[in-house]
DNA sequence: TTTGTTTATCGCCAATAGACGATATGGTTA
DNA sequence: TAACCATATCGTCTATTGGCGATAAACAAA
């Protein structure tokens, strides 16, 4: 994990491409974004219910996927309601779409 | 990341998922399947010249494909010839489907 | 048998990821 | 102001990842 400078320089898909599936490497973060499709949207707290995980550690894969550009979170006091960025989630569609054929 | 043991318990689907998209979480693997694409097969040593890594680099790369199963290696002495995963790739491309909706 | 070719594996290191509890932050409400 | 939510961030720990060079392994050919 060297080559910090000096990086490869991929094409610019094969880059996004693989962001969006490295945020999708993980079933909890699989499992929010179906959640949050079939909800349409929910707050931190119903998923901290959901998953036998703690709250920190739910938080910190919102985040990621919040990174990645996948969902984005709207302050809804004092709760917070996070949604799919459709978007991105549009893009990440084509993208995936494109590299299977 | 401990949760070791007693580990939660998704739908299978939802690992089959995130498999597939750690194993695409890399540019560098995303750039070789898509070689692999072009070229439909290759060997190990075509994708060393490719690209600026060391062989070891490449062929941990290509285990981690072969182990999500994407790709299937094939002994064509002294050479080995990589080559998509038909199979799997058709699974891997209509979960990805699935979920993006 | 020895040599050469090709690829996988090993050992090492630094960086990242994933989990947690504890604490900080931001905004309501009493 | 003070107390209370909900959520984010911090610090710490361990496991995994990604890179490398060196070595092993498998096989063909000399």
């Amino acid at each position: 994990m060297k080559r910090t400078l000096e990086t490869i320089a991929y094409k610019e898909n094969t880059e996004a491409l693989a962001k969006f599936a490295k945020a999708l490497g993980h079933p909890t973060r699989i499992a929010i974004l179906k959640h949050l499709q079939s909800q349409s949207c929910c707050f931190t707290g119903d998923l901290v219910d959901v998953f036998p995980l703690a709250q920190s550690t739910v938080s910190q894969h919102l985040k990621e996927l919040k990174n990645a550009g996948l969902i984005q979170g709207e302050l809804k006091s004092p709760k917070i309601k996070y949604c799919i960025n459709q978007e991105n989630w549009k893009i990440a569609k084509s993208l995936f779409q494109d590299f299977f054929d």
